[in-house]
DNA sequence: TATCAGATTAGAATCATTCTAATTTGTTGA
DNA sequence: TCAACAAATTAGAATGATTCTAATCTGATA
């Protein structure tokens, strides 16, 4: 509990009930993947009511602050990621499977950015059929 | 004018009114990146009347009869993509910018999909900054 | 501990997309 | 050529994830 306040003082970030609630279901140690409506549900099995609005207001707080990733993998809902060492996914729409690949991949020739700008993030999806 | 209706033929499409007009937009031998909304208002400039729902309609069909391909770059809404060689994009979300990148791209290591999946596509999208 | 910027909230609004159900139109085979 | 029918088109309603609004509440600061 007390990394979980440092982590958002360190953003300046307000401890609240609700972030610190939120916070303690993402950052527990284990990677995840939720939607805004997940985390929604999720939390509002127990006792403390958080509200949608709150939910997504914190998720987008916290990626503001590169605590999360957000991912639009299938532009039905956006994903967001704990895991915020560089890695890509596994994706299986059939199955709404969306797994984490480690990044010790290596793409050969790097493709030359257009004029002006530069590639900030490579993001690779291996999408699965079985 | 006949070769696009040989491509709905092939898919065995009947060559309606609507999607002769659509068709000719898209396969006009340029690559290009559509959302439905865009094609609507592009196409009712000129005098034919197109519903939203057949543009709709439409891009699904050609997409199941891969005749073209469907990008959820950002989860805000989907792009059509004309150009079915295998390609990568580069994606600036600000400028709302996306352009092909050939594949000759080489990735070493592919990683090992889960047990009874395999890789069907891999998507690779370079954000860029300025 | 009073202050107040920032956070929370319910509910309305938005907006891309899908659905519905009625109408129209290609295509096929006689 | 044309009747029949499956498939396509359509307007408008419905959906659903997300964002907005504007009122209320609450941590942090001095």
């Amino acid at each position: 509990m007390e990394n979980i306040k440092e982590i958002l003082r360190s953003k300046s970030l307000k401890l609240t009930k609700q972030r610190l609630l939120i916070a303690s279901y993402l950052f527990d140690g284990h990677d995840k993947h939720v939607t805004a409506e997940d985390l929604f549900k999720k939390l509002n099995k127990s006792k403390s009511k958080i509200s949608l609005a709150t939910v997504y207001n914190t998720l987008h707080e916290f990626y503001k602050n590169k605590l999360i990733n957000k991912l639009a993998i299938n532009s039905e809902k956006i994903y967001f990621d704990t895991n915020m060492s560089n890695h890509h996914h596994f994706y299986h729409k059939g199955d709404e499977l969306l797994i984490d690949v480690s990044n010790n991949l290596k793409i050969k020739r790097l493709p030359n950015p257009p004029k002006g700008k530069k590639i900030k993030k490579v993001e690779i999806v291996f999408h699965l059929e079985k």
